[in-house]
DNA sequence: CGTCTATTTGAATGTACTCAAAAGCGGTGG
DNA sequence: CCACCGCTTTTGAGTACATTCAAATAGACG
């Protein structure tokens, strides 16, 4: 079943009847994304929460001088969408692309809605999903404001080893915060010294 | 009575029946905090979430130098809690100290807890708190990669108008990103300029 | 293969930091 | 109520981490 790394990412938090399973199932679609490829433009209206079971997407900014800012990587397992225009239904700022070759099971925020009232655990799921996302996102500006890149660096390496290998190091670098060149070059001084 | 401005922030987002007011207010507790008194020290577990009615807060982690970095200032109506500590009931590494006199009414994880399953709107409730303070949060993170310290300057001032006169600049300056010196050069070239 | 993008390397520059010291301000006690 | 003490803010000079711009090299995809 294509839904399995969902639900099995669900019931990590929350359980479940088939009946309820059924119902939540009957709100997912299922989309594929090529290389590349934009999943939402900045200035859209976010309307649906990705979750990724196979490629990985980015969420990114551009700044005035066209620079881009990685807010976000979603390997599979991870939700990724514009949270401020989720919630909003405003235009958004973020851009998200895949990577790879990707594939996303869609919930739309309408469907999300429904799902809060039909079935009101699912309120506790994303309310814990939610909880996860900040404490990470609150640890991230810490760390932006305490260590030099090569820490951040360093840390990002432990908490997402899969990553690493897989993504152009310009995104790793826009991600971390420093620009592909310094990036280059702090990655080549690591390997010299430890 | 001492609770209205907690129940007016939460009847934003829902409605509580008054028997359920009785309940929520049942679970509560007041506490009064002297200037620069510590709430919370790093490397306790948190235990409680504290919602500002009078005065200010202000979380902040310190790094391996010594050096104190701002994550949050709690104004009246505002929430504040070390996130991380209060979800894992791990040690954290928030400090969360009184700027000045300050009054802040507490819930305890374990009545939130009860609250969520009791009153299963206050799931709800959280749910929306927790997704903005998510949204800023990532909001801060781009305006962090993208932006001169100037720039976060002057947002701050816009985000937070009320703040900007009675923070010492110091705290201001450790909230946006750099050293009071640095901070103390900007606002006279700013003066100066527009 | 050829083209386009990513990565590396070099040199000059800038933004923000460090250390040091003086000036300002506020709270507290005599 | 004033004087003092401690903390915050300002100012100065030198420095560092990271950026910018440019060019060469390497890699990946069609």
């Amino acid at each position: 079943m294509p839904f399995n790394l969902l639900l099995n990412n669900i019931s990590k938090f929350i359980h479940l009847e088939s009946n309820e399973q059924e119902i939540f199932i009957s709100y997912l679609k299922q989309k594929k994304l090529k290389r590349k490829q934009i999943f939402l433009d900045e200035g859209e209206v976010c309307k649906y929460s990705a979750f990724v079971t196979e490629g990985c997407l980015r969420g990114y900014t551009v700044d005035k001088n066209g620079d881009e800012h990685v807010l976000s990587f979603a390997p599979p397992d991870w939700w990724i969408a514009d949270m401020y225009s989720l919630i909003s239904q405003k235009p958004g700022i973020l851009t998200i692309e895949a990577l790879e070759d990707t594939e996303i099971i869609l919930l739309s925020k309408a469907d999300q809605e429904k799902l809060y009232i039909e079935i009101p655990k699912f309120e506790r799921f994303f309310r814990i999903l939610i909880e996860n996302s900040l404490v990470a996102n609150q640890q991230r500006i810490i760390d932006n404001m305490s260590l030099t890149a090569e820490e951040r660096y360093k840390i990002f390496c432990k908490r997402y080893p899969t990553l690493i290998d897989t993504l152009p190091q310009k995104q790793i670098a826009s991600y971390i915060g420093v620009t592909p060149e310094f990036f280059s070059r702090m990655r080549s001084g690591l390997l010299r010294r430890g």
